[in-house]
RNA sequence: GGGUGGGUACCAAAGCGGUCAACUGGAUCAGACUGUAAAUCUGAUGCCUUCGGGCUUCGGGGGUUCGAAUCCCUCCCCACCCA
């Protein structure tokens, strides 16, 4: 059975919008994954989440099997019903807190072993392991463990993490026992020759989904995009292809335009805690013709120096008396019932409500976003 | 009326002869955030600056000293206790 289906293309660009059919329902392509890294996207419901839009979320195998471990996980008949999200998930397998993580785990062979943050005990992460942890989460999509390197890397460790993530993509495969997806991740730092050379590897292997994995860790933005035109056309056609941990929403666009059809970014929901929001920068009136605008001439001709959104920081005191909402465009729950002198009153003091609210904005943004993404094409 | 303890920057609060424009919180201001150890983190917060430094501050006034937020005198104010 065919899992995941191109159904257009867009003339300009490498862009595309397809299905993808997992155990929880189809997912139209491209989309953005809100994260729910613990269990939860931070500060709302799963039922608030859907009503933004989200098709998918994210949650990530390390932080659960740490906390609330499998036991749990199993009592409650998997993660979907834990956290009471009856749509799909796609879950991390643990590889970028290889990197976050990066002072206290070592790598093996076997695994890596992490020294829990929580209580200090050693946790030996295997992809064998990550792969039985993610079935046991009922997982829809599901990723290999790798190893995401920081950047710059030297060329010979580039190589190095890139052959050892080949061997684990391997036995991730091996150990992949039930019906849902599994995705491989590809790396090789910002190395062209390394690049090509592990996709090729990894697609020979034989995914459901391929990940570009290893980007966004500090590289500069115009790399990023580089090493998405190597990587992508060694991609088949008919798998999805998911550019992890990325990002902004200019970014975002680029990467569609470069034939990405899946994101996830702590951005929209860490930076509303943050008091960050993201407002359209323009009329969206055509919305159509908008995006397709973005998609076909770039980022430089559209308005705003670039941008077509601008980043509010509610918390500067110009917003203090300012009583229009955060975005006259926007139709999210504080777009619609409260003020930006009111949304900066709660962050100022500190009210969990700041929040919420916030973080229904962005992810609103972002979901919108992608809808607009997938219309223009 | 008597006694005791105090008055330090926007607030709270350290400092009790030089290394003090003054620890530390808070508040405020600005910035960062990319497969979430993040409702977090960084920086700024007397005035001026050619960024070397310069100038005016620790309730008011006076004094001691080479030198005072720090010691002495005096005045003002505050808190608590006793009458």
């Amino acid at each position: 059975m065919q899992k995941f289906k191109v159904i257009k293309t867009d003339k300009k660009s490498k862009a595309r919008r397809g299905i993808l059919q997992t155990a929880h329902g189809k997912i139209q392509t491209p989309f953005f994954m809100p994260i729910a890294t613990s269990g939860a996207v931070k500060t709302v419901t799963p039922e608030e989440v859907k009503k933004c839009g989200a098709q998918i979320i994210l949650s990530n195998t390390y932080h659960l099997m740490l906390r609330p471990g499998m036991p749990v996980i199993k009592k409650a008949g998997g993660l979907h019903k834990f956290m009471n999200w009856s749509g799909p998930i796609l879950t991390d397998s643990g590889g970028y807190q290889v990197f976050s993580l990066s002072k206290i785990r070592k790598i093996k062979n076997s695994g890596v072993e992490f020294q829990s943050h929580l209580d200090g005990s050693k946790h030996l992460l295997t992809p064998e392991k990550a792969i039985k942890i993610q079935e046991t989460l009922g997982s829809d999509i599901m990723m290999v463990l790798d190893e995401c390197p920081k950047y710059p890397v030297s060329k010979s460790y580039a190589r190095k993490s890139m052959e050892l993530t080949t061997t684990w993509a391997i036995r991730s495969k091996r150990a992949h026992s039930n019906k849902n997806l599994l995705f491989g991740i590809t790396q090789g730092s910002t190395y062209k020759d390394l690049r090509i050379q592990h996709v090729r590897e990894l697609v020979k292997i034989g995914f459901d989904g391929y990940a570009v994995g290893g980007l966004a860790v500090g590289e500069p933005v115009q790399k990023m995009y580089q090493v998405l035109d190597w990587v992508v056309p060694e991609l088949p056609e008919n798998k999805p292809r998911y550019l992890m941990g990325v990002g902004k929403p200019e970014q975002i666009i680029e990467a569609v335009k470069r034939g990405v059809d899946m994101f996830d970014c702590v951005i929209p929901t860490r930076n509303a805690r943050h008091g960050t929001l993201y407002v359209w920068g323009n009329k969206l009136g055509g919305a159509r013709a908008f995006a397709r605008a973005w998609l076909k001439q770039g980022l430089q001709s559209t308005p705003l120096g670039g941008k077509f959104y601008q980043e509010l920081r509610i918390k500067q005191s110009k917003y203090r008396l300012d009583i229009k909402p955060v975005d006259p465009q926007c139709n999210c729950e504080l777009c619609q019932n409260y003020s930006r002198s009111y949304l900066r009153h709660l962050f100022m003091t500190n009210e969990p409500l700041a929040l919420r609210l916030a973080t229904l904005h962005n992810v609103n943004f972002y979901l919108r976003l992608m809808e607009l993404i997938r219309k223009g094409i």
